[in-house]
RNA sequence: GGAUCCGUGGCUCAGCAUGGAUAGAGCGUCUGCCUUCGGAGCAGAAUGUCGUGGGUUCAAAUCCCUCCGGAUCCGCCA
């Protein structure tokens, strides 16, 4: 929008030096960009740069060609007062009172829809995100995993697609077989659960001790038994079953009291034993690529021929087993399974049931859905599946496996998936001393599963507001609730603000922040916001009022800005996958909002028509700072 | 051995896809702003060979190569 007739005016400046080409059109439009000062005016083009060479001419000198030919164009309707060519660059310079209600009258109209688009075009979008083996609670290593799940889940709905996020539950695993094997040895006898201990937490002690005692013995060839048995025996697999589920019951408060919220939970022994795997080996087996080997150390297994494509060409061994000598198909076999059904490519007889109703912090109840092992399934189920996109996310170890998944369905020849699956690929959460890795169980490491980070920073909270709200001792349910919130907000904030490729070093100090780069800090914006609009008699405000460019200061011109490119990052956010990108502009946003607050009084304006401008600035501020909070999952509230 | 990712002030991180104007934040340190539209804030100061060495370019934190340091992957494990 602010970008448009910036455009414009360069292309029709540059087509009196050079004839204009589809080329130079996209060089246009890439050489806009946000000066790093006001001084070089609110948008720039380094276009004059790019012209040197097919022109023969030095940058500054077609740089005040086309600043000269612009200035002889321009008419003030499109906002833009004047351009300036400096030192090779050409800047424009708006006129922020004609600009600013443009922008006020978009945000207002379309209000808690401002940032939304329709590019999904109602395509739907498969993410998984947690994952974890129900054995044990949820560390903030995983909770890494579906915080950006979560956000990912909002952004895509905010671009227009149909979203439905799922939740794999692999209970036919080997981290299952060997909590069974201990349940039924009786070791939880010596792992006695403490009178308030979470179930989740309980079963996590329980299933480090049975590792200890396997490793002390060095009988893992039991827990193989116990994988056959889980399969073979309706007795043990109901078992089984009952216990994974009341620890994913368990994981679900946890998920739930951060935000977070799931569609449907896939059951690895459902999807197991639904004929999807028997289904995709059928499609496989008609191409060349996949063959069951004769000869040599793979003989009698089912392969992948994976040097076929370039991109695994210097692979010491192209070859990938799907199917083992023994006929047990591998993981990597069943994760190319799973996709091809979220696809909708093969067809799982699934049975489902609703679990729950889920409440998310802004109210809004959702059904989660499970696959079941019930004979008759208890409702008719929405519709699961039949993914247009399919996003997982699962931490950078499993890259290649991703990989994998996602090639075989090139080798198929289906390249529309092939296109359109996606690994959003993080790194871990570490402690200076340990890895938190589920498998090997050093997860164990004191205050760092999700519920103690939660408790910590709630009451590092706590702590904060009884300092600053001293009124709320007589209230202590609202403040109870303030502080939930604000925890919620810390939390996810932290988890998010960094960048998927960075080791997040687990610091309990950094996780618990309340103030600068922080949810609270945006959290805190916003309630100022509020707060001027309630003081102010907005009877007496202005609604139609002069201003002039020169009246407006250079912080609400940063904030204006601000409020112009938030669709574009709602776009850029979720093509990429990466949340950093609205975590920093919610603090970038949040940041001039602040020092627009220090600067311009609103109630105390020094006349009705600049007062009636920044009454309007503050609430187009208390809309985008909404939208973005909304997409973030970071709770809305009204004091602090 | 092969592959991928990371290395940016004392600490924790953005920026790199698509090369452009003085390399940005937060924490910590120091100085100011409590006659507060709510100080979880704001203004300012100090702190940088952007790991090393080369190359490409009018221009490199960003692209290419070398080396150093760190992480991960390359199972008939899941």
């Amino acid at each position: 929008m602010l970008n448009e007739p910036v455009i414009n005016l360069l292309t029709e400046a540059i087509s009196a030096l050079i004839e204009i080409n589809p080329d130079i059109e996209e060089a246009i439009l890439n050489s806009i960009e946000t000066p790093p000062s006001l001084e070089f005016g609110e948008r720039s083009s380094n276009i004059a740069f790019k012209l040197a060479k097919p022109l023969r001419k030095s940058p500054v000198v077609i740089a005040e060609d086309v600043s000269d030919n612009i200035n002889k164009i321009l008419s003030i309707d499109g906002g833009i007062s004047r351009t300036e060519a400096t030192k090779g660059y050409i800047n424009f310079f708006f006129d922020f009172s004609i600009v600013f209600d443009k922008i006020y009258s978009q945000i207002t109209t379309e209000d808690e829809n401002y940032g939304k688009n329709n590019s999904g075009n109602s395509r739907k979008i498969v993410i998984e995100h947690t994952s974890i083996n129900p054995v044990k609670p949820i560390h903030i290593g995983n909770l890494r995993n579906s915080i950006l799940g979560d956000i990912v889940a909002r952004l895509y709905q905010w671009n227009g697609w149909e979203v439905e996020v799922h939740n794999l539950i692999d209970d036919f695993g080997r981290q299952v077989a060997t909590l069974i094997w201990g349940l039924l040895e009786g070791l939880q006898l010596n792992v006695i659960r403490g009178s308030n201990e979470k179930y989740d937490v309980w079963l996590g002690r329980l299933y480090s001790y049975c590792n200890s005692i396997l490793e002390e013995n060095d009988s893992w060839n039991k827990v193989d038994k116990v994988i056959v048995d889980i399969r073979k025996n309706p007795v043990i697999y109901q078992f089984m079953r009952n216990i994974s589920q009341a620890c994913v019951e368990s994981n679900l408060e946890t998920a739930w009291r951060h935000g977070i919220t799931y569609d449907y939970l896939v059951w690895e022994s459902d999807i197991s034993r639904s004929g999807i795997w028997e289904e995709t080996l059928q499609l496989l087996e008609k191409s060349e690529l996949f063959f069951w080997e004769e000869e040599g150390s793979n003989a009698g297994c089912f392969v992948a021929n994976l040097g076929k494509l370039p991109e695994f060409q210097d692979k010491k061994n192209p070859f990938k087993i799907f199917v083992r000598s023994n006929g047990v198909p591998t993981y990597v076999a069943h994760d190319v399974a799973l996709q091809m059904w979220k696809f909708g490519l093969v067809k799982a007889s699934l049975k489902n049931r609703c679990l729950f109703k889920q409440i998310n912090e802004s109210k809004n109840t959702r059904d989660l859905w499970s696959s079941t092992d019930y004979k008759i399934p208890v409702l008719k189920s929405p519709m699961i599946g039949n993914a247009d996109r399919i996003c997982n996310v699962i931490g950078v170890e499993q890259a290649f496996l991703q990989d994998i998944v996602k090639y075989s369905l090139k080798l198929l020849g289906l390249e529309e998936q092939f296109q359109n699956s996606f690994h959003l690929s993080y790194k871990h959460v570490s402690a200076p001393a340990v890895r938190f890795s589920g498998r090997t169980g050093n997860w164990y490491e004191e205050r760092a599963w999700a519920d103690a980070v939660f408790e910590d920073t709630y009451n590092t909270a706590f702590t904060a507001i009884s300092v600053k709200r001293p009124d709320l001792d007589q209230n202590i349910t609202k403040k109870q609730e303030i502080t939930t919130n604000v925890t919620i907000g810390a939390v996810r904030y932290w988890l998010a603000r960094f960048s998927t490729e960075t080791e997040i070093k687990f610091r309990i100090e950094d996780a618990t922040s309340l103030e600068g780069d922080t949810g609270p800090f945006l959290m805190y914006a916003y309630v100022r916001a509020l707060k001027i609009l309630d003081k102010i008699d907005l009877s007496s405000v202005k609604e139609k009022f002069r201003i002039e460019n020169k009246s407006i200061s250079e912080q609400e011109k940063r904030l204006i800005l601000e409020f112009f490119i938030f669709p574009e990052v709602i776009k850029s956010a979720a093509s990429s996958f990466q949340p950093i990108q609205i975590t920093k502009y919610a603090f970038d946003l949040a940041s001039w909002f602040n020092k627009f607050y220090e600067t311009s009084r609103v109630i105390s304006a020094d006349n009705l028509d600049i007062q009636g401008f920044r009454v309007n600035v503050v609430k187009a501020f208390l809309i985008v700072m909404h939208n973005v909070l909304q997409v973030l999952g970071i709770p809305i509230i009204d004091e602090m």
